[in-house]
DNA sequence: TTGACAATGATACTGAGTCTCAATATCTTC
DNA sequence: GAAGATATTGAGACTCAGTATCATTGTCAA
């Protein structure tokens, strides 16, 4: 993400807050300064000690009132692999269709989009009659090809 | 399912069993039995619920280790909505590529083929150099057809 | 029947996430 | 810039799905 993004994505936070009537605290202004400064996805855990590090008095309890701010804000997408924690995306406000291949081996993340799948989903769902609020296409798989060139740090087996 | 095709899911997981060197014993023929007894998606508190009422002996613990051998075996899908908890389809080995539409509203789970789906997940993934394990599409929506016709007990708002 | 060991139940434990509540910070109004 | 209404906070208790432990029991091949 370049800087003027970073910016960018930080000012929608806080105008979200403002039209929300919420205060703008330090400990969120932390919390959205360290979303903001990397690309990496990341735990609420994580987000919770790097937070800590620009600013010690961030608690758990505010990284877990933030986070749902933070999706319903439309900058950050919640992703659900099947682990018992969810992990987010930072990178959405640019991206906001794209889906994720997981490798169950070593936890890589890959990004992609495809606007036929997009159009696709739609057609089905509408189809069935739903009306589609959020729709994620999760592929657990092993990146052979990376395994072959020795990105994959194979953990298990 | 057919009272046939439950005989048989129940007579591959006896036999799957074998083939692992493990031993079919009471409380696991009485969690299987529940499991292809039904057609409805269930949790694993719930399976543990109803398979005690066939056999009070059952217990959470053995429940929770079944529950991976039911899934090894491809009899049973474990499918993950973003709620706490996963959720169990016994309906897997007949339609091992269908994916799921959940209601946000009603909780109402519909279930959906499309082999233009299939074909499209495949051609992303190899194209990425990865080898597909599973692959879920969860499209969260509502069921505003439903709402229409009243099938829709809106819990929230 | 026996014996190796797979499987069991009870229960303690884990860990992500939620809730509570008294104390504190923000923001608006004057 | 004080005051007051109230949104927000941190600490820690709590919830709850799922896991681990371990002594006891059940299965099944020999």
């Amino acid at each position: 993400m370049a800087e003027s993004d970073r910016i960018a994505a930080k000012t929608k936070f806080l105008d979200f807050l403002e039209e929300k009537n919420l205060r703008i605290t330090a400990q969120r202004r932390a919390i959205v300064d360290t979303v903001f400064g990397t690309d990496q996805h990341f735990t609420a855990e994580q987000l919770l000690e790097w937070a800590k590090e620009k600013d010690s008095s961030v608690s758990r309890a505010t990284v877990y009132r933030t986070l749902p701010l933070l999706t319903e804000s439309g900058l950050v997408h919640e992703m659900d692999f099947g682990k018992d924690y969810k992990i987010y995306d930072p990178n959405y406000a640019d991206h906001p269709n794209h889906n994720h291949i997981i490798c169950d081996d070593c936890d890589k993340i890959v990004e992609f989009e495809s606007d036929r799948l997009d159009q696709l989903e739609d057609e089905i769902s509408t189809g069935l009659g739903f009306k589609v609020k959020t729709q994620q296409l999760r592929i657990n798989a092993s990146c052979e090809e990376m395994k072959r060139l020795g990105e994959c740090k194979n953990k298990g087996n």
